[in-house]
This record gives structure tokens, sequence and C-alpha cells, in this order.
DNA sequence: ATAAAAACTTTTTTTTTAAACACTTTTTAA
DNA sequence: TTAAAAAGTGTTTAAAAAAAAAGTTTTTAT
């Protein structure tokens, strides 16, 4: 997806809107009504160049044929993290699901894929996909997601304060993690907000 | 809800597969072309029974303006079961979710409230929705939802013969519960295909 | 037995919508 | 610096779509 225009993220997302509240896109004039364009052209301007830039398709001749590209409209899963960069850079997405506002009763950022048993006791198992917030604050008794050194975990955070943090898993068999802020390189991706299994 | 008819139920059926697949829902035209109408008018008075009978809503003046009405375009989440009648009836039906079909690789039917701690072992927790297909053949093995003698449970099957049917609760503290078909009621309702959890 | 509902056909009209052409101004990148 | 992209205005036209009026035939309830 290469990068939209602050303008046509606004178009973008108006669309996105429509299409999840109204239950279909809008039409050119909608939109150009929705931001003050006096003509439906600055409108079909806009989507084309968004079509360009393919994060939606137009379907010709066709009135609403407007449909957001997979990338687009659902919400990224996280596999593997690879080392460096944000946890939402492209190489570590590894598909898209659907947006579902109504499954979970917070805002979805992202999912991840659990690897490894250290919370089974939490009744997360490997490969589940874990909903992921970003902007709730982390607090003591949530799971969360955190970066130590550059090594991404799911625990659930049982202390935290200036000089000591502490993670917990919920797997007997395994030993909370301290961790000094001051001293380790700790980020916190998120919040766990729900869990999706499949089992296929 | 009222009852459909026959062609009613596929008109409708035809244009939630339209939303869904198309990203927007189908003009009078396209209906008709589907189903072979030669009247595009034959669309329109099915749409207008449609809404009479509260299964959708038409935005007038608006080109596709057909949404569906929330009992409609979901998927039911059961919470409890009323002895009697079908696992589906209208009174167990506690809200719908909208149908997601990418989460999950096998098609959802309804969504079943957890209760009870007899499936901890397998990560199924209290109030845990878990997904159930109803047309996958049980086999041994599966986590299914069994209704005995007008009881709702959940439980992995372990064996299944004529004369003996074996439901294992992922609970050490629980024991196996051994069924004889020939002698109570018993009715697989089931075959769990997923599981959604809400950290709310 | 009979009226209402269901399931259409045929036709017409108005409104909505997509989409093109021609043009201006401002940003942005090479 | 200069060409392309971005962000519009203004106008037109053809196609797509909603929606009504008027009718036929078959089911389905009372």
């Amino acid at each position: 997806m290469k990068n939209l225009t602050k303008r046509q993220t606004e178009i973008f997302n108006f669309i996105k809107y429509e299409i999840e509240n109204n239950g279909y896109p809008p039409t050119r004039s909608e939109i150009s009504k929705t931001f003050g364009f006096k003509s439906p052209n600055a409108a079909e301007d806009h989507l084309k160049a968004l079509k360009k830039k393919g994060v939606l398709n137009l379907a010709a001749g066709t009135s609403r044929g407007i449909t957001l590209s997979n990338q687009s409209s659902g919400i990224p899963v996280i596999g593997l993290v690879s080392a460096g960069g944000p946890i939402l850079a492209e190489e570590n997405i590894e598909k898209t699901i659907p947006n579902n506002p109504e499954i979970l009763s917070h805002g979805v950022d992202f999912y991840l894929k659990v690897k490894g048993d250290s919370m089974v006791d939490a009744g997360i198992f490997e490969n589940d996909l874990i909903a992921i917030n970003k902007n709730i604050p982390v607090k003591t008794g949530s799971i969360v997601v955190a970066r130590i050194n550059d090594e991404v975990t799911v625990k659930t955070l049982t202390k935290i304060s200036d000089s000591k943090v502490v993670l917990r898993p919920e797997n007997s068999s395994y030993s909370d993690i301290e961790v000094n802020p001051k001293k380790d390189d700790l980020v916190f991706e998120g919040t766990c907000v729900g869990l999706l299994r499949d089992f296929s």
C-alpha cells in the first residue's frame, strides 16, 4: 500500500466508515457533500487516485461500486516479529482479517499469533490470535504485549514501577520475568483485549 | 423476524451473499437477473415484502440502499438453552454478532456462551463464545456440543458407537460422561470450530 | 368459497450516478 | 526549474437504478 496523502486518508476513512456503518459505499456526490466539494468530479479524482494506490477498487459502471482492497479493509495479523522496526511493519503482517467491531468491546489494532505455551493457564494457547489494543494504558493484572530488548512476549503484568517491571507467565513451569526499564529496553506494544482460536 | 417464504429466503440469502462478497448490496435488476425475473419489479415486490417482515431496510431514493437488519446480518449467540425446543429457538438467542467469514476456516452456524469450567484444560473458559458448525459430522477427538436428555454440554467426544458414547471434560476434576444412546436422549448439536474471548 | 398474500410480467417515469472533458491553482519531487 | 501530482471547479451526458401503476396467476389461510 503506497502512502496516502492527508486528504486521501480522510476520504478513504470516510468511505470505510460509510461501508461499516451504512452497509454500502458512498457515491461521488455523497463524498463531495461530506467534504464540501463543489463538484462531484473532485471525488471522482480522489477515487481514481486511491485506486491507483491500490487501497480500493472501482467497479466500472456500477453505482456505489467501491470495494476496499484486502490490505485496507482488515486488521493485520502479526506472526513472527523481525528485530528492529516497529511491530506493525509491513514485513511482520502475515495477513489481514476483517474488522469486526462488535465481537470485542475494545478496539483492536492488530492480532498477534501466539508462540509457545507460557500462557496456557490463562487459556491462551499456541497459534491463538490475541487481539491487541495499542492505546489502552497498561496496568497490573492485564495481559500485555511487551518488547524486551527487541524480543516480543505476551505475559501478565504484575508489577510496574520506575525501576522494576514484573511480567508473569501463566504456566507454573515458567518463572516471572523481571525487567529494569532503566537498564533494559522495554516497550509495551499493547494490551490484550480478546482472543480468537480456529479449530482447523 | 417473521417467517419468510421459501422464495423470500432465497432472495434474502442472495442479498446477504452479495453484501458479504461484493461489499455492496445488489440492485433490483441484479436480483431479477439472478433469479430469472423478466421484470425488475418482481425484485421490488420481494424487497418490499422482506422489509415488511423486518429482515431488511430500504433507503428511499438510494441506489443499492439495502441494509440487513441486525437480527438478520449476524450469527446468533446462544446463552442459556431452555428445555424443550431447538437450540436455535428465538428465546435462546442472546444477541447476534456480525458474520466474519475469514476469521474461522469453517462455517459458523452459531456461537454458544460457555458455562462452567469443565473445559479449561482445552483453553475454553467460562463466558468464552465457542463457534459451532452444525453440519460437520461429529468424530472422536472433536469438541462437540451435545444435548443429553435436554441438557446442553460441551465436551470432547472420545468414543462413539451404537451402544456407548463417551464425552470427556478437559478438566481433571471431572469424570467422563458415558451415555447409552439407546436409553438416553442424545443429540449432537454441532462441532466446535473456533473460539472468541472478550477481555472486558 | 373467498379474500388476501405471494409471485410474478409489462411498461413508464424520474432520479441517481458514473464518468468523461476542459480548466485552475497549489504542492511536491527530480 | 520545471514537470508531475494533488486538489480542486464547472459542466455535460449516458447509463444505471428506484419506484410507481396496472395487470395475471397461483398459493395459502380463514
